[in-house]
DNA sequence: CCCTGACTTTGCGCGAACGCAAAGACCAGG
DNA sequence: CCTGGTCTTTGCGTTCGCGCAAAGTCAGGG
């Protein structure tokens, strides 16, 4: 992970959520501070437990972001995908990381020091708007799991996840909507709360209907339809 | 549910970490256009998927917040607790509530018009940075529990409940701390994501052991090191 | 005062999913 | 081409917690 000195160009980022309805010029000097840096894939950005030092955006990618629990156990809280803010944890009033964000692929991010976040915050009111929308999203999301978490069995779960995964970072080609990124069972057991061992037996399975297309890292969904029945039986 | 045309008391709401740090005359502004509303017992002051008029903060009392997923089961989302912002679905660009929020016991609500979010956001930086922090101790919390019920059984899940209860909504009585609500053990199970028999059976053990006390909508923690010894068994 | 409805307790059997174990497949690097 | 490590598959026994069932308890209203 190395800063990079080149300017940031405005463009790529103009026509984001998250800076919808800002001035030009705000935006401007906003960018003006920001860094971009490159990660290569398995770095991380930032690291659980250490210091809140920056706040990022990404650019192009993909992330994951995990906890590990204090009996040691691995989460995955999130995947980030291009123009998602990340490691705000100034907004949540924490002064550290709660998690640990790792490049799933070669990615683009840029940073902001977190010294910045306030005055950022306090001088663009639309900047303001939607960042908190942004993290009343997630909210919204970490809800739809909690939900699912609490009312579903595994394999529900594991289709919703699925079904998300490829909606999110899918990429079409011919036999099917590939998940755009290296995602192990182990990944997605870690994201819906199960063991590597159960997410296994379930892709094997959906293979074998013809649902879905396994590999190493690899994923292909083939019949979402058919998915989503599973995820949502009478729906 | 019926609004109150008495003025708010200031002096009752500038302490809130919410209103921290803001200015007194434009606190003031905003409280002439807030509506004091009281909930009796069992009222909802707004259900679920019903369109979002309004946003709130209660004052006192304690309102439980739930959800019903499509095929009918229910979950607990959380707690609100006097000082708490709720019910602002405009700031996760929601047109409607997600969940029902309903009075566990009388309370005293104060409520804005949700066309008043953005402008008040807007307006009150400082506040917008007080609101993000909320909702990003939402996020946290939300986090919290999913990395739960990801890697916890559910006595520990239980537990946990339990003991955020007592230190949220506790009140010190002679035998112990008793939660300040009538809390059923169905709520309990809505809340850790399980049914109310395993809860009434827990909570039957602990009450072998000492460690708290149970009743009919009742809930005293007697021993709250040994029930933390339950969530976290290494410590 | 009794009746009704909501809440709670407890027993029992079952099944989904875990934990453990072992083997097979694939990739990268030497 | 071999080797080591990571990832995946599959089998088997176990168990935690659910689902079902039934009875007991409590509070409030008629």
């Amino acid at each position: 992970m190395k800063a990079q000195s080149v300017a940031i160009d405005i463009s790529l980022v103009r026509n984001l959520p998250l800076f919808r309805q800002m001035e030009p010029a705000a935006l401007a000097r906003l960018m003006a501070r920001a860094t971009p840096v490159r990660v290569l894939q398995g770095d991380t950005v930032f690291e659980q437990g250490s210091q809140a030092v920056a706040f990022y955006l990404l650019l192009h990618g993909r992330l994951k972001v995990s906890q590990v629990t204090a009996d040691g156990q691995q989460v995955m809280v999130r995947v980030v995908h291009p123009g998602d803010l990340f490691g705000f944890a100034r907004a949540l009033a924490r002064p550290d990381y709660p998690g640990t964000a790792k490049a799933a692929v070669e990615s683009l991010v840029i940073s902001w020091p977190m010294a910045d976040w306030d005055a950022v915050v306090e001088t663009n009111p639309r900047l303001a708007i939607n960042a908190m929308q942004t993290i009343g999203q997630r909210l919204d999301e970490a809800h739809t799991r909690l939900r699912e978490m609490s009312t579903q069995e595994v394999e529900r779960r594991v289709a919703h996840a699925v079904l998300r995964l490829a909606e999110k970072a899918g990429r079409v080609e011919a036999a099917g909507t590939r998940i755009d990124f290296p995602i192990t069972r182990q990944d997605i057991a870690e994201m819906t709360g199960t063991t590597l061992h159960t997410v296994s037996r379930l892709l094997s399975a959906w293979e074998g209907q013809g649902l879905v297309e396994g590999g190493r890292q690899k994923l292909t969904v083939i019949d979402a339809a058919g998915l989503a029945r599973i995820a949502d039986p009478q729906g």
